[in-house]
DNA sequence: TGTACATCAGTGAACGCGCGTTCACTGATGTAC
DNA sequence: TGTACATCAGTGAACGCGCGTTCACTGATGTAC
């Protein structure tokens, strides 16, 4: 605050790229604080990297793009990270995987309630239907799916097709058993659903409050 | 927008209460159509009365105030119905007045997505927790701990005095009984949970998963 | 009944703010001949 | 080795926008004498 100065020497040739990671890096930052993709001004994130605004347009071609530079990334990273935590898991134990990444996921929003809600809020996710494919979101849902299927459930032949509805039982009489899709589904409505309340509300205060939430949720998915 | 005309002409003395009414009911409007408080503005408020903007100023002191009287009045409103639901069914069936609850809850989110996120919200309810006390959501877990206590569950002696924590098992080894506090917080975590992801996410869509669900959170949390 | 004055309901113009974006520029570093 | 020119990285000033809020006002309706 103490009248910063004004010089930055700028990049040298071919290193004009440090400063869009620098761009990127601030944002996140920003945004990160924030907790919500609107609350992130590009004259503000120019004021933290200490540029003048408009250089930020020589590496995103508006706000939009920024944003969704960096929207892509925290998505990626989470996504990638909770998978990874399954997949340090011995082989053989794919329901203590199932419960580490749940606990991961927990722990996460706790600790970054920002960036949580920043991927989950509800405000950003009013999104039309028929665009929903593709969205990350999605890729979370087939991860859950996924260690589900690894606990021995079904995965879905045409996954979503039909909004995930269960088939109706077979002809026999006997009851369709749930999809690892769906169990994936449910699983992560009901996390999130602890964790948003629990990031916003100091109702369970306990820290080993949420293992034990979490497990009996796991331990209910798997049953049935 | 064919050049409305300026032409308003004021109310008769004593009548200007009238225009805080109309005030009111637009900005709960537009409030009800973006979901977040920061995106109402006093300007646009003014426009959809038909007012110039500082005559709003004739009736609240300022933004926050208008905010905070719409915020107390949907807090108010949604907890009243809510309970009302709950004391119109007969009173020897409590567990049927619980489920009643959930139903209309759950509809409710559905029918008015953006009222809904504009109480429960991730976004603004990031309060510092001694000031929670006081605060609506608190009220609406005494209501679902109060429609718990119905079906015989014994409430916290000091509710959320050391936020909500059950006690450890007595002397003699057994576990203690959780209370019916603890199972209204729990209870509303999950509902919230499948209501947010629900009204965000075309994830289940099938409309007669809503009551299922509901149905079977209410009796996993009768149960015990 | 008339008139001066108070009160009420509401307005128009203006303020300063931060914002996204555009524009013409500066100055250093590279390349062609 | 020198020089003209292209390219790169970045800037300062300005635009128009919507915003919350303030200010001095207008004009109708009531009240005092």
């Amino acid at each position: 605050m103490a009248g910063e100065p004004k010089a930055r020497t700028p990049n040298r040739w071919g290193e004009g790229g440090k400063l869009r990671e620098e761009i990127l890096r601030a944002a996140e930052r920003l945004l990160g604080e924030a907790g919500r993709e609107d609350a992130l001004s590009l004259r503000a994130v120019a004021r933290e990297v200490g540029i003048a605004p408009p250089s930020i347009y020589l590496h995103f071609k508006d706000r939009a793009e920024l944003v969704a530079t960096l929207m892509e990334k925290a998505y990626g990273e989470f996504i990638a990270e909770l998978r990874a935590v399954g997949e340090r898991h011995p082989a053989d134990d794919p329901e203590g995987a199932l419960r580490a990444m749940v606990l991961w996921y927990g722990r996460f929003a706790l600790e970054n309630p920002a960036r949580y809600r920043l991927m989950f809020g509800v405000e950003q996710s009013a999104l039309p239907v028929e665009r929903f494919a593709g969205h990350p979101v999605m890729k979370l849902i087939n991860v859950w799916a996924r260690a589900f299927a690894a606990c021995g459930f079904e995965l879905e032949p045409h996954p979503f097709s039909d909004a995930g509805t269960p088939r109706a039982g077979s002809a026999d009489g006997a009851p369709a058993r749930m999809y690892a899709d769906r169990r994936g589904a449910l699983l992560w409505t009901a996390l999130h659903g602890i964790t948003t309340l629990r990031v916003a509300l100091p109702v369970h205060q306990t820290p080993d409050d949420m293992p034990a939430l979490a497990d009996d949720l796991v331990t209910a998915l798997l049953a049935g």
